[in-house]
DNA sequence: CATGAATGAGCGTTCATTCAT
DNA sequence: GATGAATGAACGCTCATTCAT
């Protein structure tokens, strides 16, 4: 499996920091293998193109989040707890690798329509794990039963998108963790029953 | 002033259609002159470079969302009413004009990190009304009074972006206007008091 | 119309020069550009890629053969005479162009399959009033009646070629033109009556 | 003797089939080593370079053709009959094996000029087989002794080559030796005394 | 002998911007 | 003011060849 070799890991995390020191349209392939250490030829023994680079360092990440939500929801005990724990998680995870917040809320937005929807059914994934509690709270009572799933799921997602989002525009000035409480808050007040 | 000329606003028309029909990466300079009417040539006598025609594009667009918004602050009656006005006219103006919808909810942002700072900049007097809003609710009772402002804001403007950019990437598939009363709901209850 | 513009034959000529001087793998557009003094990017303004210069460029020249030849029939006299000033006519164009002769007999085969379709299709023209001087000549008596005229064709076309591709590939080394008579004769016996 | 190994013999039959089967732009040294069935950088201990597996097709499959031209001169009677003998060989050879007709009818022509002039290089020893046959014709009066030999052989070779040539471009649409009897009058027609 | 992972030079094409008319 | 022909920099990808194992 070319994904278990050193260099593919090595490649995905060169493109990371390429693409959030130079922005997504200076983020050119030999860039992209100088940084790995390796020459521009081998980028395509483990990558088809350079779509499939980007698309690859969004799968690998996200694969992280979906992980820990997976793990939040076996060991979680209620939904709000769930839910706490993911919006916490997912600032956790950001707020720790700058690189990765910088190119997952800024510089790979600015891909173009096509890959922006295989970015997107990659983001699937996690979105319907988050959908999953949102519905068993609803059915547990927690979350408003009457609610629609779909707008409390772009409210959560939306919310903590814009907030992470901003935090990275405007230079990592203030301390994200720190914003966790009141994002839980804001958002379990909107979907409380 | 370049921008009550007659060409300006047939540029300004053109690059939205243009954009919107092919895309930001299709855009190009030579397809909006040829949609406006006008030679290459005469872009650039009333506009810097390309960068100008879409920050203007934006700047234009979000004249329009800040005067209705003015509007409603002017003439609505409590917080919440004025913040019910506020989403209902956000989603009314990107209904009914889907060109527009596209290219400020998917488009724009392919653009590079500095033009998306520089339309950002266009966006924040929008957001300032939108904290003014916020506030007078926390003044008066009507909105939660500890809660952090800028969260609350993010809260808000978040999941409208995040329900209009679903809207159009599922391709205007659902009615929009018909989300509005529960997003309204979903956002007050989140900063209620 | 572009064909008619002096840049476009600047550039079909630069492209001879180029091709004969390089090779056909070593003519670059930029080789192209340059040899017709015109930026990289004016190419593109008049013909749609490089392939198309190839095209047009074996277009444009075999244009002369088919002016030429057409000349022939239409004010040559028996059909012995017409095929005799046909294969002069041939010899005189490319032995007064070598460059003419290197990009024909040696360069232009090198491109791949579909160019050399292509190619072949301009050629075409050229085949079928061959086979209307044969044609007519069978008619008149003047050539063998019962032989097949693809055949015949061929073995006109063949010897031709065969014959200038050698004088090429030896480096020009003997006189051409003095072979003419020599090739008129033996094509002329083969298909006589 | 590297050519008496079952590899070399191996290599040069799969650079013929993957030749014919992709085109001469598309045989990649690694598609005649996967054909072949051994490593790429197996290939490398047979043959110097890419050009020389190439050489060495034509150089292989040439020796078929001289061999069996030297056995019609050695057992042919008189020489239009080892003439006509060695028109219905060419023409059998290539009509039994499609792969090798359309690689050197077609594909090993698009090599460059250097490549092309060291399969010339290889293909004179079967021309001067052809001479021979020519030159004693002449003597002995079979054919017409004032012609000139080397526009004679062009002549025969001309079109012999571009009977098939066409014949291949055709997509062996037609019965190629059922042209043998006519190829072989024409010919003979052409050069009689 | 045989392997196959790694190398890195090379090029057609696009398009924002200019400027002579 | 208006035109549009001309400019030229910039980059993803292929593939023949090497060499450590």
């Amino acid at each position: 499996m070319k994904r278990d070799k050193p260099k593919y890991k090595q490649i995905i995390d060169a493109a990371v920091i390429v693409i959030a020191e130079n922005g997504y349209h200076q983020a050119q392939v030999s860039k992209i293998a100088k940084q790995a250490g390796v020459a521009d030829g081998t980028i395509y023994l483990y990558f088809k193109n350079k779509e499939d680079i980007l698309i690859s360092v969004f799968n690998e990440k996200m694969a992280v989040f979906v992980e820990s939500l997976q793990d939040i929801i076996e060991n979680g005990s209620t939904s709000k707890d769930k839910l706490s724990r993911m919006i916490e998680n997912h600032f956790n995870v950001l707020a720790t690798d700058r690189y990765l917040a910088t190119v997952t809320q800024l510089e790979l937005r600015q891909s173009n329509r096509d890959l922006r929807l295989k970015i997107n059914s990659v983001l699937r994934e996690y979105l319907q794990l988050l959908d999953q509690i949102l519905i068993d709270g609803m059915l547990s009572g927690e979350f408003n039963p009457t609610m629609d799933v779909r707008l409390a799921r772009q409210m959560v997602f939306g919310t903590i998108d814009e907030t992470i989002t901003s935090w990275v525009m405007n230079d990592y000035r203030y301390d994200l963790i720190e914003q966790v409480p009141k994002v839980q808050a804001l958002i379990l007040n909107g979907i409380k029953a």
